[in-house]
DNA sequence: CATGATGTCTGACTTTAGTCAGATATGCCG
DNA sequence: CGGCATATCTGACTAAAGTCAGACATCATG
């Protein structure tokens, strides 16, 4: 029983009884699974009804009927939305707060109680991160977002702290030419986001610049996502950003010591071009003609 | 959303939606998933139906019924058990065999859909080992086995392997007294296997001798299995081993290579003492009196 | 403002899962 | 053999989930 398929059959056997126990949990309030799981849709901010009927893949019949179940607890209300009034919102009364705080803690405690097993609790974090990302890899999505975005920081500080530990000489923000963010918001540029979930999980800058070019800068992808081709992606948004903002010419500087970085720009078009500027860390220089 | 607990609820997020999928697509050969499971778990070589039933938590009525529903089908057939005419054993018909192995041949498609997903196969299948070993933590059984069978060797194959790699001049097996597997076989020893569900993730040898102690050998945890503290369950139960044979006194020989292991000996009681024998690998020897 | 599309709701229905109290057959033990 | 335990089966029930057709209000558009 050691072959890959019998592995994977093994871990889902295991995680399927795992999500049988916390659905269990969740019964523990009194309520069906349905019902609860709206509840906690709406608590995690979903308010269109069509987004969470969407979300949970119900029948409209059914969700209206779960609705009513909740609005007889007492737990939402229900109200035509502003702007048109066919769609419903659904919104926690404070009672509903109450009661979904109550599945948070639950669904929190189960959480670290799994930790808990585990006396390395970052490499189960890591093996977590890198199932889940290869899990919900299709839905991925590419955000373009504000480089100070909380987001956007979190991706540029694990870059930046990647960069410190594959640098022989380390890494110093200060001493690169760190892009201004307004050179990496529309129209000038641009900063992508891929977020996995609520999980950040990589990022790439376009810098505008008043050279006739445009640079790629920032591009990073967390270690727990890496061998999904996401760089790719992102390479690939960044492209098309850079389209619809007429820019016809991108450069891009990066070092050897990321060899899969300069193994992606070889294989997507990317020519070798000679040093540009005088950063200090870059040591290869790349083009593309759009 | 960067925090432990989050991370774990991504990953919660994440799989519940895989398992769910897992079960859409069994449903797809027309039959309810309550039927499908008991089809597989009698494919899968649980043939007693009291065994069943105790696996999938059904109960005794419902059990009937699908039992029921698989024969009308002629999938399955029921007889009564040779030495105990109150339990009914169930086999698979031809017909049952051919939609069992449909179901299998779905379980691995997805398997493999899932591993194709990834470039790094090894790191996925290893961050999935981790979290299968985390979940089924209580439920890893410790199985005495003959140092011959295949779990056992398979166990012993990895742990030559890990001293391979661990110790600076490598490791032969046959420059090491490799201990006789009757020398580990009840009442003068015994071996012991931990398996969790179908895999074999740790094992350890209690091997009889003539000079009035007993040696404790080739322990091992795979690496999957590791910050569970399997390396301390198993080396209770071959204390109890010990104990129920009658053996006082117990010896063991490790090397400093292996520091996790010496801290387990010392912290379990264990106390250090001089060289007992001329096996060129260890370098570190442990008595412990029971 | 008529028309068709959209989103929600209601009623009537089915399937699946699960519970529980007996009925029945068999095994074990004195 | 009687009496009790065990394993399964049957019938009668409930709860939850899901399906489907049609009703109704609202929106967008010519």
């Amino acid at each position: 029983m050691l072959d890959p398929i019998s592995r994977v059959r093994r871990f889902n056997r295991a995680v399927t009884s795992a999500v049988g126990a916390l659905d269990t949990s969740f019964l523990g309030r009194g309520r069906p699974l349905g019902a609860a799981r709206v509840l906690n849709a709406i608590g995690h901010g979903r308010s269109d009804v069509a987004e969470i009927r969407d979300y949970l893949g119900l029948d409209s019949g059914l969700m209206s009927r779960l609705l009513r179940s909740l609005e007889d607890e007492g737990l939402i209300e229900t109200a035509a939305r502003e702007d048109d009034a066919r769609c419903r919102v659904a919104t926690l009364t404070r009672a509903g707060r109450r009661e979904f705080a109550a599945y948070e803690a639950l669904s929190n405690a189960q959480a670290e109680g799994f930790l808990a097993q585990h006396s390395q609790r970052e490499a189960l974090l890591a093996a977590m991160d890198l199932i889940a990302s290869t899990l919900t890899r299709e839905r991925v999505a590419l955000d373009e977002m504000d480089p100070r975005s909380e987001e956007a920081r979190h991706c540029l500080g694990e870059y930046y702290a990647e960069l410190g530990r594959r640098f022989s000489q380390g890494f110093d923000v200060s001493l690169s030419r760190d892009p201004d963010a307004k050179d990496m918001r529309r129209p000038r540029g641009t900063f992508i986001v891929a977020m996995s979930d609520t999980l950040p999980i990589g990022c790439v800058g376009l810098k505008g610049t008043e050279s006739g070019y445009a640079e790629v800068k920032r591009l990073w992808v967390a270690p727990s996502a890496r061998g999904l081709r996401l760089g790719r992606r992102l390479m690939d948004a960044t492209e098309s950003a850079a389209r619809e903002l007429g820019i016809s010419l991108l450069r891009l500087d990066t070092n050897s010591a990321l060899p899969e970085a300069g193994q992606l720009y070889r294989s997507t078009g990317w020519r070798a071009i000679p040093r540009y500027n005088d950063d200090p860390y870059p040591d290869l220089f790349f083009e593309k003609q759009l």
